[in-house]
DNA sequence: GAAACTGTATCAGAAACTTAATTAAGTTAC
DNA sequence: GTAACTTAATTAAGTTTCTGATACAGTTTC
């Protein structure tokens, strides 16, 4: 295969798309919410957040957040912790019991894709393991905008109440 | 580097995790719900569909499902023909205004993964592009497990009423 | 052609979200 | 140092989208 060969984007974007549907609905447990989820995930990868953090990563309102984080306390799976840095907020922690669920369904992924790859062959388990850290890199690069020159300031603003 | 180098599914999960993420949130518009636009998704890409069909492959109930192509009719959206060969089924189509949603969104992850290409090196570029193949693959051979020798038959099976 | 099965629709209630209003803590201006 | 403003979180009320149960029409089986 050529080294500089051309990435489509059109062909990225559509692989991603199909990707992403296939991988979100891999795990069997559904007890909770895709958002709910969605925090737990952050929290357990990213340490304690504010509420309004947590509002503009996953693109709802702060009052949902709110209440999903009621809800996760009754259920013992965050803690609320005020923060010492600032009297009117409140640090969220995920609790072991939530840290479990977030691993738990990790590890359903893992085995269903591990499934999945053993279909594969060597070489494109190889190509697919070559591309991870540039896709990593993606990630960063669009949660972290500031990180590389010559990025666009403003495409990364958590917007404005997104109605449903 | 090695041509044969061993794919680490834990890392694989991992990246794809913070990705799926990553791309969901990449559109602005979000009038619709994510599984109302998972449907159109699906009616845009693959075709008519019946009702218990889009059920399984979503993952939600039949009766969401019902209520949502009774929305999605009323703004025009996809329309309800029925199956010459079966009287109780309707074959869901989507319109020109549906699919035009679905290429409008796919229009802006493309803008936003082309910005964030044009930030990683020519090599990253090319890595990325070199496992597209095998990523498309892996997606195909989730849908369609009996395509592949081997397979697990029971893995793929519409779970039970998901409850939320 | 009666019984069992399948595909869709309908309804009540639950869950998760929105907007708007409220409380409380921090910041700025004078 | 107090008044006016901003920011963080909560609460309340209403909307949307889901589940679960049920009903019913069309299909298959015998």
């Amino acid at each position: 295969m050529p080294e500089n060969a051309a990435l489509s984007i059109a062909r990225l974007t559509r692989v991603l798309e199909d990707f992403t549907r296939m991988h979100i609905r891999l795990p069997a447990e559904r007890r909770l919410s895709f958002t709910t989820l969605s925090v737990l995930h952050t929290l357990a990868g990213d340490g304690p957040k504010r509420l309004t953090e947590l509002a503009g990563s996953e693109q709802v309102t702060q009052s949902a957040i709110t209440q999903m984080v009621t809800k996760l306390e009754r259920e013992g799976l965050v803690e609320r912790h005020p923060d010492p840095s600032d009297g009117r907020a409140v640090l969220v922690h995920v609790t072991a019991a939530g840290a479990a669920i977030v691993d738990g369904r990790r590890a359903e992924r893992m085995a269903r894709l591990s499934e999945l790859a053993d279909l594969l062959t060597e070489a494109e388990r190889a190509a697919i393991a070559a591309a991870l850290p540039a896709l990593a890199r993606m990630v960063d690069l669009h949660s972290v905008p500031g990180t590389a020159p010559g990025t666009d300031p403003g495409a990364d603003t958590p917007r404005d109440s997104a109605r449903r």
